[in-house]
DNA sequence: GCGACAG
DNA sequence: ATCTTGTCGC
């Protein structure tokens, strides 16, 4: 099924989707070399339909930004916890579709395998790209944690049933920790050192706070003005 | 039944 | 997520 026909599934159906996602899901170590990271955040219009999506590229571990892809679509599908992805990945997935440069791996806002099904949207957007993903939330949705020490980058696992599905990671003291859970390709363990890597001033890691930030950018220049709303862009 | 609930 | 000013802390 293509992204763009996720808005005429019901929940049931999604989640029925999510649980064939499931069985391909592929968690493993990740052996090729790192120099491209890319980040995708998506923005909105409070009681709107649009939907704005940015996909940045980043040079690794250097964190200069190479490439910058923004979108423009809409949405009908609505936020529920748990199917966050009908929501989000057709926009990301158009503006991904755009670029030039391919990351060697995705970091998506959310979660990846830490998920009640297992399939974040960091599961579901690599699995579709056939990318190597991570995800990076900033609040937990499932699975039980012990709160990390206030140190930079103590940790602690997420929990459920039985397995470890992420972990909640303190990127700067006196700051509430990230979720981190693998989504695609590659290994919690290699997920972490990643996420690490990209701190920076911050506590949301450099790609996902950038890409943050040019999506609300991009967001605010359809903003009405429509005297000079052409000549931004 | 009650509480939880990515963005 | 979005609506929003000042304000507390590093």
């Amino acid at each position: 099924m293509r992204p763009s026909e996720y808005e005429t599934l019901r929940p049931e159906q999604a989640i029925d989707f999510q649980q064939e996602l499931r069985k391909k899901i592929c968690i493993q170590h990740l052996s090729t070399e790192i120099r491209l990271v890319g980040a995708a955040d998506v923005s909105f219009n409070k009681y709107s339909d649009d939907i704005f999506a940015v996909v940045v590229i980043l040079s690794y571990p250097d964190m200069k930004i190479l490439e910058k892809v923004s979108i423009k679509t809409a949405t009908k599908f609505p936020y529920i916890s748990g199917l966050l992805a009908f929501r989000e990945v057709p926009a990301v997935y158009d503006a991904w579709m755009q670029l030039q440069l391919k990351p060697d791996v995705m970091i998506l806002d959310g979660q990846g395998i830490a998920h009640e099904r297992r399939t974040g949207i960091a599961v579901h957007f690599g699995l579709l790209a056939n990318v190597p993903t991570i995800g990076c939330a900033k609040s937990r949705l499932s699975g039980r944690y012990e709160e990390p020490g206030n140190k930079q980058f103590d940790e602690s696992p997420m929990l459920d049933k039985n397995e470890i599905i992420g972990t909640a990671l303190r990127t700067k003291p006196n700051c509430k920790p990230v979720f981190v859970s693998p989504g695609h390709k590659i290994d919690l363990k290699q997920s972490i050192e990643l996420i690490k890597t990209c701190v920076r001033k911050h506590r949301i890691p450099e790609p996902t706070r950038l890409a943050h930030l040019l999506v609300n950018e991009f967001r605010k220049g359809f903003e009405k003005d429509s005297s000079i709303q052409h000549s931004l862009f």
